[in-house]
DNA sequence: CTGAAAGCGCTAACAA
DNA sequence: TTGTTAGCGCTTTCAG
């Protein structure tokens, strides 16, 4: 009873030489299973099954149809079978920007565990913008896709309240939407700024500056809650720079943060801005580690390559990206309700740009 | 007569608080152009001549069957209407691997173009794996998609065979496959790589090494080539290191080739090989570009932010993905047959890495 | 074990 | 100007 829950065949290696598409009325058209209903001489019905690996199809009827599928260079119209079964093979993925060196990993590991499951998937960038956030959730819900990854910056709550009455499931990374009901997969923003902000104290660190990221994102928010109350408990003084997440961004704060506070180390919202922050130290003349200490978070690829190598707050995004895939085919398959956040390790890692010696 | 090609009004904006989708025998189902036809007691016939901007229609029915479609949340079935239209608004691209720092922004510009022009974006990685390739064309094959961008690995004649027989168009970026009738945007690989040397070269250096990409690549070897014949045309003696596109692969090769050929000067097939190599310089003391001259190619963004900032030939990626989807496009919208080659200007980006000083 | 037939949600002749 | 009616390519009862 369950054949027609397994995965389709893939003919793919079996095509080998399609000996020609079909001609009708002069239109070169791509065979449809008719055709190859007709060419094995059966019904429709029977080419389904065979397609579906429905066991009852004697073997000699399989392997004619088989071979007229072989001949036809045929394939399944997923569209069309989506459409007759209403279930989907599609999942989309909707990101701020590809472009971001942080997306690219998380991207993939959407997509291999997408594709690991069966799913063909969608990509969209939104560059934050709320609006056309929206718009292509609504695009890929008319796509009909199964469900969607959505790293989303913060939509509003008419917005929320538009996307709650979806039936397309929706699971989150790195953000939650306040007041939405949907699956998420986080890592511990505020404790990982927590101990990146400990382990600089503990190195003899006194004046430690912060970078933070855009308001409106809350995992820069989480993280700059993590700075604030780490210096609170150490009996620190604070100081927090307003920015964004990108290279210039930490490239242009780091002159009035420098002359501002005088840091001796500095913990940036993410890795890009830590880079843009040393670019500038250095280019003023300041050393770092030696001078000053930096760690970023995120652990972006290019950190282990720029030198000094980057000391940062590692996040699973791989992984992040996998585990999102599987909750959001939970859902689809009517897994149970409640909304589930997973939470993922993050691991700081001490490389160069924070040293490794004592101060005081 | 024209009125149903123009895009099909997106609802997006519209729609404020469904109601409620309809309830059928306890199920809870998206609600279909049936459901809105009814409601707006009309047949599907004209809720669909709605849908698709046919000026036909009589001003207060248009007005009931929006109204109908707000309240019920309605989005149209893009797969249906695929299927009934045998029209497609979807593409493919298919890309080695999006983690690789030079294609997020080709990526983004197919992207962005693909949305602009009502598409929406199925995205694979193949780590270029010709089998996974072609396994990937065809699962978009089979999703329906009206055409692809591939960014591909060399594909072996047979597989090219597999491929012209498809009826859906491709279109190359980068690399040309030997023997394939597709359309392809690309950049002069070779005479960018013969423009970089003949620089170096005209800064007095004599001793210009260069690390390859992988062979069967094509671009790799075209740059190889034209590295090759600038020497000779300057009557300098060669050395070409072997290796992959990757960072390792320039920190592994350049102890081989500082050692055996003292370069003063590294061309270097892409920015990744030429980052590596320039950190294993500075490890064994040499400084870049005083006792070494280096430059990339691609233009990936990390190499403004490293220091020193890398000089390299900047290809117009962004460009020629926007480019690829144009071309796409017009092939999907019955272009004109006979195979179209667009070559893209790349340019030689001074930067620190390459040292501004004569020498000698 | 196989075929006939009724959809899936939508479009597009063709009538009215 | 609108409705009726076939499909698009596939799946899935229900008979046989």
């Amino acid at each position: 009873m369950l054949y027609w829950h397994q995965k389709p065949i893939s003919f793919f290696s079996m095509i080998q030489k399609p000996v020609s598409a079909t001609e009708i009325e002069g239109e070169f058209m791509k065979p449809t299973i008719m055709q190859v209903a007709e060419r094995a001489q059966v019904s429709k019905a029977t080419v389904s099954r065979v397609l579906n690996r429905n066991p009852q199809v004697k073997e000699d009827i399989k392997e004619r149809v088989l071979k007229a599928i072989e001949e036809l260079g045929y394939r399944p119209s997923a569209i069309a079978r989506n459409l007759a079964t209403s279930r989907s093979n599609m999942i989309g993925l909707i990101l701020p920007d590809i472009t971001n060196p942080y997306f690219p990993v998380l991207a993939r590991g959407i997509e291999d565990a997408a594709h690991r499951l069966g799913y063909a998937l969608f990509i969209s960038n939104t560059d934050n913008d709320p609006k056309l956030e929206l718009e292509y959730i609504h695009k890929m819900v008319e796509q009909q896709v199964g469900g969607i990854v959505l790293i989303s910056a913060s939509l509003d709550e008419e917005a929320v309240h538009d996307l709650t009455s979806l039936k397309t499931p929706i699971v989150l990374c790195d953000r939650l939407i306040d007041g939405a009901p949907f699956d998420a997969v986080l890592i511990d923003d505020y404790r990982a700024a927590y101990e990146a902000v400990r382990f600089l104290s503990s190195q003899g660190h006194v004046r430690i500056a912060h970078m933070a990221g855009p308001k409106n994102i809350q995992s820069a928010e989480n993280r700059k809650r993590g700075y604030l109350d780490a210096m609170r408990d150490a009996g620190l003084e604070p100081f927090v720079s307003a920015g964004s997440f990108h290279y210039e961004s930490g490239l242009h704060q780091m002159d009035a943060v420098i002359e501002e506070y005088r840091p001796t180390a500095l913990f940036a919202a993410n890795d890009l801005v830590a880079l843009g922050a040393i670019q500038q130290a250095q280019r003023r003349g300041l050393r770092v580690p030696d001078d000053i200490a930096v760690i970023g978070c995120d652990d972006i690829p290019f950190g282990q390559m720029s030198s000094p190598a980057l000391s940062t707050i590692s996040i699973p995004v791989y992984q992040i990206g996998v585990t999102a895939v599987q909750l959001l085919e939970d859902r689809m398959k009517g897994g149970k309700p409640g909304t589930r956040n997973v939470i993922l390790e993050h691991r700081l890692i001490h490389r160069e740009s924070c040293g490794g010696v004592e101060r005081k």
